[in-house]
DNA sequence: CGAGTTTTTGAATGGTCTCAACTGGAGTGG
DNA sequence: CCACTCCAGTTGAGACCATTCAAAAACTCG
């Protein structure tokens, strides 16, 4: 749990104020539906703020003082229980939201999971903008009940599928979200670097390391996947790991 | 699965208009917001539909064209997969709001659990009213963020929380939504009538039937619950069931 | 290289599931 | 009224999958 970079291959994230409109995120995230006025008072308030990873954003039952964007890298919300059982209940992806509007007690942990950029700001000038800012307001729920789908597709997950299928589900989910990040297709022979440790993998799935590790060792050795290292993914065939999934057509992959 | 009613202390509920200042649900609603004038409005799009206990309301990938709020019973979101495995994603109780606007396309079924009786509205009246009443889009909003927070306490009562815990949890959940629906408070030796079949409980908790009613049957040997039959629960000591249900003061139970 | 950490692998335990039989209440018909 | 069916729920026995405990292997960093 300390505060230590896990990656060699990224520095600490430049400060830089990157402007609205050249912004990686400005096609999905909350921003994505303002005028040039709203996006340039948005300008003025927004701030960077960055994580390592482990390092806790936020934690449970604390009053926060901000809400924003994910920027760039992989932000886990968490549950720890009074014995020490955890469960990972969200996992953010750059455009994704962080923080609620109206409620600013934090009902969970949330965490850097990998090095992590925030695009913040602070809450009572966003809240304020967001009750004039109808097209922002409207995107925000659009965002949220998509995660609350995003949800659903997890309960099915966590309550139904076997450890084999909750792994495959999550490199699915992760490779799509990921391609979805870099713009760019979703194609066969994807290469990824996973953001996150078994640990983190096994408090999403509900399941404990080692079988998270056994599930990777039993889909490597049937060629569903490959792994040069312990963190960097390739799928050969992403239906036949979809198939792996128990995910016929419609169902999930909304993470 | 066939479309009958489960218990003999309902007759149809009646078809009446009730006025929305009379309406049970008025404080709680997406409409509890709502100026005089936009109530008027509502008043006059809305319309009652009401659905037997196993009844379908809105099948998986169907296109919806209404929205609205269960006034009476309760709905279960469930999702299906090939090979016959269901967990159900979501339980609604009255005040709750059944339908996403702008998004036509239901992400899983609406099936009655109990006798239910919406108020509906026409989506596309619906979704133009809500264009231009923010009060309401705000009130949605809420909704959709306690909603998801609910669906988060869930994933971790199906990824970390065992079979007692998960039935404890349950019954926890429900007499305190039933409560809140009675506009009673929690005390201990509520009584009540569960609105769902071992099966749906066993499809809400990621468990089989059998396990069910084994957790069940321990919890009463315990104490910790009585059954006069199978549906008609007594908890004799509220903070006793919570306790076993494995939740440290803050977390879970927004249902 | 050596210490510490993460990941993998192994063996045994145990909680939940599967399969199967039984119970009890509601409805039906003789 | 009783015999019968039907279905939801309960209980039992055994199997299986994921966990637990333990140790080895691989990797990181000083």
């Amino acid at each position: 749990m300390a505060a230590r970079p896990r990656s060699a291959t990224r520095r600490d994230p430049p400060v830089a104020h990157v402007r609205c409109k050249d912004c990686m995120i400005r096609d999905r995230a909350v921003c994505s539906n303002c005028t040039p006025q709203e996006l340039e008072f948005l300008e003025a308030i927004k701030s960077y703020r960055t994580f390592r990873p482990g390092e806790e954003i936020v934690a449970m039952g604390e009053t926060t003082d901000f809400l924003g964007s994910v920027v760039e890298g992989c932000v886990g919300l968490s549950h720890l229980m009074s014995d020490g059982r955890r469960q990972m209940v969200g996992l953010l992806f750059p455009s994704d939201f962080i923080g609620r509007p109206m409620r600013p007690k934090a009902p969970f942990d949330a965490v850097a999971v990998s090095n992590v950029r925030l695009c913040v700001f602070a809450r009572s000038k966003f809240e304020a903008l967001l009750r004039e800012t109808p097209a922002m307001e409207q995107r925000l729920l659009e965002m949220t009940l998509d995660e609350l789908d995003g949800a659903r597709d997890w309960m099915v997950l966590l309550g139904r599928k076997s450890a084999r299928e909750k792994v495959a589900t999550f490199f699915a989910i992760v490779s799509r979200r990921l391609a979805q990040v870099r713009h760019v297709a979703l194609s066969d022979g994807v290469s990824l670097e996973l953001p996150l440790t078994r640990e983190d993998m096994a408090d999403y799935l509900g399941l404990t390391i080692e079988t998270v590790s056994r599930q990777i060792s039993a889909l490597k050795k049937e060629g569903l996947i490959q792994m040069s290292d312990a963190r960097h993914l390739t799928i050969p065939d992403y239906n036949a790991l979809l198939e792996a999934a128990g995910d016929d057509g419609d169902g999930g992959l909304v993470a």
